[in-house]
DNA sequence: TGTATTAGAGTACATTTGTTTTAATGAAAA
DNA sequence: TTTTCATTAAAACAAATGTACTCTAATACA
């Protein structure tokens, strides 16, 4: 990752690069080329065309051909970090070299309506989820989507809101901690209501 | 889950503001109406207007008028998940309510030159780091930036990269596992090159 | 100096797009 | 049923906007 220093860019080009990265976060789209071309204090959009078109070649930014405002400032859309390799958290031998992949950690995000929730104790520990774990969320919408083993957020008369494994055994429904001091919670379909199933755990430190 | 707070929609409203959400965050651009009209299955942007109108009206967007593409999402981050409270993984009863907060995962990429790495094995399963979780990394430039009780990868001669906790007593360095199976490795600070230091856990499932 | 290259001005055009208007449709109320 | 109101369709319009083209001025280079 170069990036940081736009040392590739003219200094016509870095001056529009920078401006509309500014403009983008102040409003939130992307500027037209007339309004670039005023803030630049240019009187036609021909050399503002030339500018994006070579931010464009160097990748700094993209956009929709013939879409109005659809600029993307390419920096903001890599949400991804370089995957370094593995480490051993064992007793093997690993290399750390540039696998030239990217983590996108918001391709989750892209889902539907998903919607995160702040772990409140220690039940789902053997599944690696902690106390104060944000975990996100899928919206159920029907339970037949559930599969055995899944982990959801439901709703249980008398518990609140509580994530567990999710079981289905002969009609009846099973939520099982994943913690051995929790007795599993048997119940019938109608007694519970599934709010969303896990797609992804967050632990920030 | 009746998509909480928007009980101030109209069913057509609340589709509309929910597939505005889903594109801005997928596209990071404000979508034309006669899109909108597209994906509402419409074939007139008199509707879309109307709905955007009453969007309006009742805080939920904004644009400016005449100007193609500037819808904006009020009171949405849209890197961020709304947050829908917490829940219950022990024995504790908790609520189901939009908190109004959102949770955004972005924000540790903002730092600089974050790197990810794939965790491979069970030497820190105490610490709620499993076999594959992604863990994303701080660069660690100079040794005494670290705590004792931070999580780093290290590169140890003869052992690979591996991560671990970090101490210092007396000069020396420990590398503990979160897990009894595995004994601490002392080292001399001369003998071990500290890369990352833990930031964010993250597991796709 | 002369030529080639580049950047900018000016203009024009086609498409995209927001907006308005009117008529048709359908659902709810009287 | 009839009336009333909201929703949608359809069409048209005007503004915004991306793009292409030509011409001129500035710059770089041999």
């Amino acid at each position: 990752m170069k990036s940081t220093s736009n040392y590739d860019l003219t200094d016509a080009q870095n001056e529009l690069y920078s401006w509309i990265r500014d403009y983008m976060r102040e409003f939130r789209h992307s500027p037209s080329i007339r309004q670039m071309m005023q803030a630049m204090g240019l009187k036609s959009p021909a050399p503002i065309q030339s500018r994006l078109k070579h931010l464009q070649e160097k990748g700094f930014i993209s956009w929709q051909e013939g879409k109005a405002r659809t600029l993307q400032v390419v920096d903001e859309i890599l949400e991804g970090v370089p995957i370094m390799g593995s480490v051993a958290a064992g007793g093997l031998i690993e290399t750390f070299n540039d696998t030239n992949e990217n983590l996108d950690i918001t391709d989750v995000l892209k889902k539907k309506n998903v919607f995160a929730l702040t772990v409140n104790g220690d039940s789902m520990i053997d599944a690696c989820i902690a106390d104060g774990d944000m975990v996100l969320m899928e919206p159920i919408n029907d339970s037949f989507s559930i599969r055995n083993g899944d982990i959801v957020s439901a709703l249980v008369p008398g518990m609140g809101t509580t994530l567990k494994y999710f079981f289905k055994r002969g009609g009846k429904i099973f939520l099982e901690a994943a913690n051995s001091n929790y007795d599993p919670i048997e119940l019938n379909l109608n007694e519970v209501v599934f709010q969303g199933k896990l797609l992804a755990v967050w632990r920030k430190i």
